[in-house]
DNA sequence: AAAAAAATCTAGCGCTGATACAATTTGCTG
DNA sequence: CAGCAAATTGTATCAGCGCTAGATTTTTTT
């Protein structure tokens, strides 16, 4: 069975080739610059190959997430291992996720702008995804109640923070005022939430 | 000169007709349903005909966007009306505007992810905006240090989750604890907030 | 009524994502 | 090694997109 070995691995890839091409001219000229035509023609084959990878562009645009997600998971890792401290590693994980925005504004994108296909907060939930979140919960430190809904609503903050500044809709000056803000305002020293949710 | 003045009074009746045809549309197919040739048919004029009154697919976007604007201003104002006390002032206008999202998705849409070529934060803004903006401001009460970097962290917030609920990237379940975690969180009686950003 | 000006439409450009089908290459078998 | 079946890949095409040049009609002025 090598032979058919060879060839799956030779079609990963290729798999490989298109979603490093795709992501490479999105970041070059943006995802609008992101066509079939030009993608086949940067990984020289023609434009049906790619749709015996995928089943259409929004899939090649997840595949590209995917890789975001993984990278994300990573930095705020490091974020969380570089710092000491509750409040600290707090700021810390929140400027990491800021800064990947910003590092890489098409690949944040396609992860949390653009229709992807991946199933967030699901069984089917990839592990590159649910890495990430699980890094913004620990961010917010142990003995926190309900720690998921506190993580999303801090992934909510710096999600708004990231795109509103992205598409200039709020100015980057104060980034780093609203930063400290935020992350003094989810700090655990404040008084426990009341909850009066119906 | 009563004739020029029929004449431009009708051509800004087309205006309005255009702008609510695109509105129309996009929240019965979605805004990728809403293409020129579309618009055209249902104006009944020919496609050039929506180039004499916007420079192009965006701005169409755009005169739709400063409508909601209009629109999530007044239901911002109408919430502060309505509550007594400042942390219930906080909360109800939070909740209008995601209430807003919830209820036009497509007008948020517009407004906050689509490009629509208006101007945010600068001399340029339309009048609709800044009253928007305002509201927010207004919401976290006065004496407020820096309001301005209070509100963006306010309406980033809001925005994060609208916009993360409506993809599905987060679950509608908890919205309102989040809601409620979010005001608390932001809501005054908290220390002040110690700036050590550069 | 003829000429000038404004408004509008027809037709088309260069794209897009996606697919049916033909041509080619590949691997297996006698 | 020859020939056949199967998998792979390319050609050509579809319907639709945003947008615009130029012809045509309508309106206004002379």
């Amino acid at each position: 069975m090598s032979i058919t070995e060879r060839r799956e691995r030779q079609r990963a890839e290729r798999y490989e080739l298109i979603v490093s091409a795709a992501c490479d001219l999105a970041e070059a000229e943006g995802w609008e610059a992101v066509t079939t035509r030009r993608l086949a023609a940067l990984i020289d084959y023609s434009q049906p190959v790619l749709y015996s990878h995928f089943k259409g562009k929004t899939e090649i645009v997840g595949a590209v997430a995917l890789r975001g997600f993984g990278e994300l998971a990573e930095r705020l890792k490091l974020a969380k291992l570089g710092a000491t401290g509750e409040a600290d590693i707090l700021r810390s994980v929140c400027a990491a996720y800021l800064d990947f925005a910003r590092a890489r504004p098409v690949i944040y994108e396609a992860m949390f702008v653009l229709p992807t296909g991946l199933k967030f907060a699901s069984e089917e939930t990839p592990p590159a995804l649910r890495a990430a979140f699980a890094e913004l919960v620990a961010a917010l430190g142990p003995d926190r109640e309900m720690p998921a809904i506190a993580a999303e609503v801090l992934w909510s903050s710096l999600h708004g923070m990231a795109v509103l500044v992205q598409s200039e809709r709020i100015p980057a000056t104060g980034a780093a005022f609203r930063l400290d803000m935020l992350v003094q305002a989810l700090s655990k020293q404040n008084p426990p939430v009341e909850i009066h949710a119906d």
